[in-house]
DNA sequence: CGTCGTCTGTGCGCTAGAGCACATATATGA
DNA sequence: TCATATATGTGCTCTAGCGCACAGACGACG
């Protein structure tokens, strides 16, 4: 992780573009722009964090591993989200990882400020809290998605939520990490993953995924994507 | 949904419970015991709540509902929680249902004050934050539950759960309910539950499930139950 | 330009659980 | 006490996905 001096980047997290001047401007001296790389694990399962980030272009996964070794994800954070969200629900830590599934920048703000400001109970706390509730709504979709719908139709979920956070048709990202995302064997994201590109959804070369055809995922996908999306939209606009 | 008039039940929620006598003399006269009958659905998807809800020994399920009507719970609410959390996170709505899974009472607060004391930022906003977060907890490891585990795990984790919040040995509940819940089918439930009663684990008739020996469930359970209890345990005392 | 490590493709056999079809038991109430 | 609805038991077939084994295929780097 690097910490970027000056520059104000064009690419910036919502929560933070949805605050009024007043607030943003107070917070502004304490925002510090950095970068994630690929596979960074920002915290650990128990870890406490000493900063709050707000990704830009970069999307982290949260991802519970079992004690024999096997993960599955429960949600995913990108510039519509706040990675730390038990910093300011009290609990100081959560029991998954975070881990960098697409490079890119962030904004992190120390615990201890963001403590500060969301007391306050302005927007900050208002724009916090109702992503925290589209934040459950997507894990509780997860949880519904893993027990009803096939590995292509998840793919499919995860490959749009993906492209919605990331601003570009390109997803660096091997097969081998979506099996671990979704929970499952690689060879079947390659199955799965090769029928979406026969049917020209998709085309993918050793960890490069190109989204060519938005329309035919949403077509492939279950209603679980369209349910998260629709929820993000409704509480953060 | 019947309204009790009067006397203070032993059964009590204990989030209610931790709260400082200041806070809660302030509440008193805004609380409300009701009860919960089987089935009842507090809540549909999308609908807005009136009041907010303490369960004492009532269980609330959280369930979400396919397009195709398949279901599958996502969390369960009982003494330690709180039903509703969308009032006072700031959506107002959630995309799921709430459903009685024990009949029990609760004791229910006015949406409106529920609001204005919340943002007074006292110790009953933090229970509830915190509590929010245990509950993202659950949430989280029925998704990963969903992914990785046996329908016999499964229906452990279920079991533990309920007995925590139950303060009884039997759950009146059906094998097709459970399968509802669980979203699996009824047959998977059955046997399930068979072997759990071949080794004295469980003992059922129609409805009528008995707890016979909890270790025995808790051998058999994936580690999932023992997270979200400890988390729980950590968050609330 | 060859070697090696990292991705991806494919083909097994195996199992858990789905879907379906009934058989049986137990309550409830006319 | 009998009829009926509700709950549970059991036995199929079918399929998605697992685990394993190995065969390309590409790319980075000497």
């Amino acid at each position: 992780m690097s910490v970027f001096v000056g520059s104000h980047e064009q690419i910036e997290n919502r929560l933070l573009a949805a605050l009024p001047v007043e607030e943003y401007e107070r917070l502004l001296p304490h925002l510090e722009h950095i970068s994630f790389s690929l596979g960074e694990v920002v915290y650990e399962s128990g870890e406490p964090l000493d900063y709050i980030y707000f990704p830009g272009n970069a999307i982290v996964s949260l991802l519970y591993t079992m004690e024999n070794g096997s993960s599955a994800e429960m949600g995913l954070v990108g510039n519509d989200g706040v990675l730390g969200i038990a910093l300011f629900m009290g609990g100081d830590t959560m029991p998954n990882r975070a881990v960098v599934q697409s490079a890119g920048i962030a904004i992190r703000m120390k615990a201890k400020i963001l403590r500060e400001e969301f007391v306050r109970g302005g927007k900050f706390q208002q724009l916090l809290l109702r992503y925290t509730q589209a934040l459950i709504t997507q894990i509780s979709q997860t949880a519904v998605c893993n027990r009803l719908h096939s590995v292509e139709q998840q793919l499919c979920r995860w490959l749009l939520l993906s492209h919605d956070r990331v601003r570009a048709d390109e997803l660096v990202m091997t097969q081998e990490l979506i099996a671990d995302m979704l929970g499952v064997r690689r060879e079947g994201v390659t199955v799965a993953a090769g029928r979406l590109q026969d049917v020209g959804a998709i085309s993918y070369v050793r960890g490069h995924i190109k989204i060519l055809d938005r329309r035919k995922l949403e077509a492939t996908a279950c209603e679980c994507y369209q349910v998260v999306r629709d929820e993000f939209d409704r509480l953060l606009r």
